[in-house]
RNA sequence: GUCCCAGUAGGGUAGUGGACAUCCUUUAGGCUUGCGGAGCCUAAGACCCGGGUUCAAAUCCCGGCUGGGACACCA
């Protein structure tokens, strides 16, 4: 609702700008904390027009017509600004379009566009640390709200299965023995693999281990099939542990797109004689280079080596070659240690002439207070203890609260806490923000943070529950703390739109905060069931928009909403 | 050393040219014979430093300082 009168405002503006006589593109609206959207085109048109800006705003308004079947209520100039309202007619819609949309609300039409997100794609060496933990939390969270804004979005794991640390592992597989490695901590596989790969990494520093490694990474190359197989059992080991951790925060993918798959099928081939010939290519050291200084990068993109063999960066470009001929749009998630590969990768896809790039989404990591975590130096804190240590916590909370309830039931209603508290905390910071981890931190429930979300949604169902919705008339809904939850709610498709074009997920981590912190408002001073007739159901119907958006918002953020708790 | 990103109350965080800088935490005080107090209200407290551009700078530019990242024939 919020997205048409804008629109409408927008074109009002315009016109109204021309007929006084002033020349500009920008209408220099925004949204304002002293009215529903605000220009201050005046403050842009007073330099060139040598005019006080108040006197410009005034011409403008004065040519504004609002038309009969409009959202817009009033238009006021205040000092330099102009000031447009939203009329009841807005605020009737609004009820009645997420009345009937239910989880349909705040869905844009489809924009039959296809989406590739790729995120996550650690390395699968072991557990998921706190350390990316961000990746999967940002990267499922867009592609909800990707989906929710029109499009087809296919998300994708990229696995890199071609590593000479896989390599590792899989020697320490075939030669260390079990019975020497640390105590399985967890019986989880990515558990296990983590033991070889730091015990293996240990032996690697002996030559003929590290030979030994090396050969195993050849023959994966060159098609060995005992040797592919084993590699696979590891991969898949890993990541079948990773599945297993992500599913506890809903998190999940449509595909897992193995990088090896783009050397067998020979793309990554095709793609290197293609740059080959090209006029940035050259031979450095008997390596094959590319040269981007001319698109401002001064090292050289090294895309084979010596021998003839690829690197990873390089494998990528046909990964993301097959992305475009998949997808419209193409986005990653990735940690900022890739900013200079993913320039290099860009600049190799302008060469190819491809014409589209990704769209990349850089987050800084979590580090620890006493440095950075390292999964091959063991100094990481584990995404599982993180979780595990969440819902115990959360239990201990709801144990305090409803001590009445069946085991169970505390159970579910914990893990529904606990897991919504650990990924709200991580989305509501921007991702270019850097983050300690910490862990009275991480499990302090914050105030503001899901839990309080989540209640405001059990409230809401909480009322729902003792009584019956009837046929309504929303004019009857005129309390300040009832008009501020409405506008607040035609505010959501809006936010879709802004999160899945700017691709920046903590805005919507901050609706959700102010949508609850706007409906507690609002319980706290309107009653409901007390009210009587034509308010009451009026009433209920609001609660009832209330639940809805409160539920697709906690959806978007991959959090549960739970009825009570 | 060079490049990229960040620096906002005691701690955390929103805002990236415009009207009194957001919210949590903290501290002090208040609210319930209201529907679930994991709530509501009030107050205290901040734009890293120095220049510049502009009618207007937390926001843009230059120079510092601090923290993170990158600078591999690693992934």
């Amino acid at each position: 609702m919020f997205i048409q009168f804008k629109n409408e405002t927008k074109s009002l503006l315009q016109s109204a700008v021309k007929a006084a006589g002033y020349g500009t593109e920008d209408t220099y609206l925004e949204e304002s904390s002293y009215a529903d959207i605000s220009s201050s085109i005046a403050l842009k048109l007073a330099p060139q027009y040598k005019k006080p800006p108040a006197n410009i705003a005034k011409e403008i308004l004065q040519k504004i017509q609002i038309p009969a079947k409009s959202y817009v209520g009033r238009v006021e100039v205040q000092g330099a600004y102009i000031n447009f309202y939203v009329n009841r007619r807005f605020l009737n819609q609004t009820i009645s379009s997420i009345s009937e949309e239910r989880e349909e609300y705040g869905s844009l039409p489809k924009k039959n566009k296809r989406a590739i997100l790729e995120h996550t794609s650690v390395n699968p060496t072991g557990p998921l640390h706190v350390g990316r933990g961000r990746n999967p939390i940002i990267g499922d969270t867009l592609a909800r709200v990707l989906r929710c804004a029109g499009y087809d979005v296919d998300v994708q794991y990229y696995v890199n299965d071609m590593g000479r640390q896989i390599a590792t592992i899989v020697w320490g597989y075939d030669n260390i023995d079990p019975n020497i490695l640390p105590k399985l901590e967890r019986d989880k596989s990515d558990h296990d693999v983590v033991r070889y790969y730091r015990k293996s990494t240990e032996a690697a520093s002996n030559p003929e281990v590290e030979s030994a490694i090396m050969q195993l990474l050849g023959e994966y190359e060159s098609d060995n099939p005992i040797v592919i197989r084993k590699f696979k059992k590891v991969v898949e080991r890993c990541i079948e542990g990773q599945k297993q951790t992500l599913e506890r925060i809903n998190i999940s993918f449509d595909k897992y797109i193995w990088e090896s798959q783009f050397v067998r099928d020979g793309t990554v081939n095709k793609v290197v004689e293609r740059l080959k010939k090209t006029k940035y290519a050259r031979i450095k050291d008997g390596a094959l280079v590319l040269d981007l200084t001319h698109f401002g990068l001064e090292k050289d993109f090294v895309l084979t080596r010596l021998d003839g063999t690829t690197l990873y960066t390089t494998r990528d470009i046909a990964y993301h070659v097959w992305k475009f001929d998949n997808a419209d749009i193409v986005i990653n998630v990735l940690g900022e240690d890739q900013k200079l590969a993913m320039d290099q990768l860009k600049c190799a896809l302008k060469i190819l002439g491809l014409g589209r790039l990704p769209q990349i989404v850089f987050y800084s990591f979590v580090s620890l207070p006493e440095g950075k975590m390292s999964t091959r130096k063991g100094t990481t804190v584990d995404l599982d203890d993180l979780l595990d240590e969440a819902l115990e916590r959360a239990y201990i909370e709801v144990h305090k609260r409803r001590p009445e309830l069946l085991e169970d039931e505390k159970r579910r209603i914990s893990e529904i806490v606990g897991m919504g508290a650990v990924r709200f905390d991580i989305i509501k910071v921007a991702p270019e923000k850097m983050m300690t981890f910490r862990w009275e931190d991480a499990l302090d429930f914050e105030k503001q943070g899901a839990p309080f979300i989540q209640y405001s949604h059990a409230r809401a169902c909480s009322i729902l529950n003792k009584a019956k919705l009837k046929k309504f008339n929303p004019n009857m809904l005129v309390e300040p703390q009832e008009i501020e939850l409405i506008r607040k709610m035609a505010m959501f498709p809006n936010v879709v739109d802004v999160v899945a074009h700017d691709l920046k997920p903590h805005i919507l981590a901050t609706y959700a905060r102010e949508l609850a912190e706007t409906f507690n408002q609002f319980y706290r001073f309107v009653p409901v069931l007390k009210a009587e007739g034509d308010l009451r159901d009026a009433r209920l119907a609001l609660v009832n928009c209330a639940r809805i958006v409160l539920e697709n918002t906690l959806n978007l953020l991959g959090i549960e909403a739970p009825k009570s708790m």
